[in-house]
DNA sequence: TCAATATTTCCATTATATTGGAATTATGGA
DNA sequence: TCCATAATTCCAATATAATGGAAATATTGA
């Protein structure tokens, strides 16, 4: 539960939301911090308060690249999290179908689509 | 994206996540609020606060009956939050199974259990 | 070694959230 | 109507979070 706090606060801020959701659109690859500021227009000693506050969330990683360190959005977290959420703040009938399931109870099935690409075309805008 | 923002914010603090998570236990008949006080524990110029920020969010229903006032977790609220972060803050094959999928392309599954009893069982402690 | 670049840390300011005592409002029963 | 109960609102105190300029740190390439 400290962690699903932790990083529920972490996602709780439009700052830091829009960095998270930069970052899951990247993958793998991430973005440098430089990169992220520029592209959401963040003064810089305001990214890294955000981004530092995400990587004790552990909802970022973050590894140096020469001059520039390179954040990549923790996957596995944010699963995590939503497992906490399916099966602590969910009734399964009255609300998420196939919640209150642990992950490790889920069914794996067909896949509808498998490249990044493919399922950022059917994300939301803001 | 104002919403989902907003239901984050409603679950990031330690005080509402607990009121959340007891409601959800209850189900739809709900808890007042009276009680929610007694059993976490919390002044009642607190509880009040923090169950208008949570109704504000649209994560609680408030009803009256009689002097008390009974609050019941919004459950389609939280649905929507879980598929905005399958959408939004996902990548399908490195986080969580099935994610990136709408509620609305989800496929009906066959249900494990389907009590509130049997699933509570089932959840995490604190 | 030196200059340029990328980022963080330091620090002060401002903004927002949390807490709970006391007063207030709403309801039901005698 | 009057009292007890349930909850909220008011308000002030305290705590925590967010912001960004300026200085410091790390890295690369000349």
């Amino acid at each position: 539960m400290k962690a699903a706090l932790a990083a529920l606060t972490g996602l709780s801020q439009e700052t830091r939301l829009s960095i998270f959701r930069l970052l899951v659109r990247q993958g793998r690859e991430g973005l440098a911090a430089g990169a992220i500021g520029e592209q959401l227009g963040i003064a810089p000693a305001t990214l890294s308060f955000h981004l530092a506050h995400l990587e004790r969330c552990g909802l970022l990683d973050a590894r140096r690249d020469g001059r520039s360190i390179v954040y990549t959005a923790a996957f596995a977290t944010m699963n995590a999290l939503l497992t906490y959420l399916s099966e602590n703040c969910c009734a399964e009938d009255a609300c998420c179908p196939g919640a209150a399931l642990s992950a490790s109870q889920r069914e794996p099935r067909a896949r509808r689509s498998r490249s990044h690409e493919t399922s950022a075309r059917s994300r939301r805008r803001d």
